[in-house]
DNA sequence: TTAAAACCTCAAGTTATATTGAGGTCAAAC
DNA sequence: GTTTGACCTCAATATAACTTGAGGTTTTAA
């Protein structure tokens, strides 16, 4: 039954169909399999052959993007998916909950932003060591260089 | 009184000592510049000399950054600042009043992802069409190919 | 006055995320 | 059975946003 069950649920998904059906290109399906972010194997003929929770996969790795992470990031995160099975409704909910976390910290601070930005560009205030703008505590924004007072009085 | 006003307001600055303050990289400036996001003009040896107002400039530059805005949407939107004085607090709040809006959006899309992300992901709607991770209406993700239905159900 | 520090230009390199193309093979339909 | 579409690999190209480096000039300070 095992065997049975397997045959059911493992289809044998062509690139092809798999692009059509993530909207993803097939030249992006190969990328991602050279980045380890999704696995095939090969048919007698060297083509490619897919699982169907490759979709899902496809899928988790573009919402993901969308919130700003990177593949590398994502590909960190979709490991901890188990290897030998296909991955349960519970596993792919413990992989959002790990996303979860740097969204909240995205969101907090593009809120921080905006509550300040107005007055911020506006006002004299903008300066680097003060300015919330430059104080963010997540991955946005590469200012890391020792924060300098800008002296913006005109 | 104008022409001393402008000896008092207009610095000029040196290309080392703006990017020690701005925080950023001299090679930056001159990518910047290259990019007619600053402005500068040269003395008699033909170095860089620029006015202070280039520093809330970079300030500017590097908050719409941060606030995930490109390089070249900061330059559409800096052309509009007045080009033959020195912008006011007017100015810049107007500038600010700009990306208020795709802030806005941002962040909306942000908190829908969060809103969703769990069960989404978790559950058996990750579907290109009607999961609302898909139906963004701003710039974050580029999937505009015509959605198709993820069947996910394993 | 001379040596170091700061500046100049221009070309090439870097990273992330793909896309495109060339040249060749495999599979499905008529 | 042959043609057409799908697939293969590998290298090159694309874009954004910078950075690095080489080779040469200007400014500054002792």
């Amino acid at each position: 039954m095992q065997t049975d069950q397997r045959k059911l649920t493992e289809a044998n998904l062509t690139v092809g169909y798999v692009a059509k059906r993530s909207g993803v290109k097939v030249s992006t399906l190969h990328f991602y399999e050279t980045k380890g972010l999704i696995r095939s194997w090969r048919n007698s003929g060297n083509q490619r052959r897919y699982k169907k929770d490759v979709l899902r996969r496809i899928a988790v790795i573009k919402a993901a993007q969308a919130m700003g992470i990177t593949l590398d990031e994502i590909k960190h995160t979709l490991v901890t998916l188990p290897d030998q099975r296909t991955p349960t409704q519970k596993d792919w909910a413990a992989l959002s909950k790990q996303w979860q976390t740097q969204l909240d910290e995205r969101i907090a601070y593009m809120q921080r932003l905006r509550d300040r930005v107005d007055g911020c560009i506006g006002c004299g205030c903008l300066s680097m060591s003060k300015c919330p703008i430059y104080n963010k505590n997540d991955h946005l924004g590469e200012n890391q260089s020792g924060a300098v007072l800008l002296d913006t009085s005109n």
